[in-house]
DNA sequence: TATCCATTTCATATCATTTTGAAATAGATC
DNA sequence: GATCTATTTCAAAATGATATGAAATGGATA
């Protein structure tokens, strides 16, 4: 049996199993966020998130405060990147990074704990 | 040259290195919340607090509506649990699984994007 | 054009998470 | 006590994420 007799009440209550399926958004929609708390799911990128708060800064000032290899920071940067936490403009030899609205909304949230 | 002179000015005026430094919480803490979100960076796990977020619900309920394996909701309502997102209720032959106040929280962050 | 330097890319190794199906547990009912 | 059923636990396999160092890119300057 799949859901006990008791149950079965309260559940029609809200609409039975089809009911609580119509809860969910699309599947793009939960990647898109889940992909979004994935960025957010590394202590490394909380760390630069972190560092971007103030403003900007470029990929050098922000390696050297990690103390992390090129390759490795380059790496994350571009997990932020791709979820839309954080973006890159190139200014000269240099790229400068800063928080986009949507990053800075996390972060708020994050201290807001 | 690990930063560039052009930018060591720009960099003195907001404390140098170790003045950005000084913004990271504790390791403790960013492991904290990190754990927090890699709980939140999944879709199934997302689903079952969208579902939870109405109410109360039995584990029986919530696998049917996701149609996934017994032992592999179980794996996820752990995961939840462990990040303090969830809580379970032993009621009877049956478990019932609800929001907890940071899972609520969670979830309007979630919503409000 | 040749060179320099900041950053990214790539291949590979290591590590962590998730899925799966079978077996265990534990409370309720007969 | 025996059995039934909802849920969890476990071990193994499958999948995915991260670290590392060497090589590539591409803009700036000479």
């Amino acid at each position: 049996m799949a859901i006990p007799d008791p149950l079965e009440d309260d559940l029609a209550k809200i609409g039975g199993i089809e009911g609580l399926r119509s809860l969910f958004p699309d599947d793009e929609a939960l990647e898109t966020l889940s992909g979004r708390f994935k960025a957010l799911a590394d202590p490394m990128r909380l760390r630069i998130l972190i560092l971007l708060a103030p403003g900007p800064l470029c990929v050098c000032v922000i390696r050297e405060t990690l103390g992390i290899a090129d390759s490795r920071l380059s790496y994350h940067l571009n997990v932020l990147k791709k979820a839309g936490l954080i973006a890159g403009e190139p200014q000269g030899t240099w790229i400068i990074y800063s928080l986009t609205p949507v990053g800075g909304r996390a972060l708020s949230f994050l201290e807001g704990e």
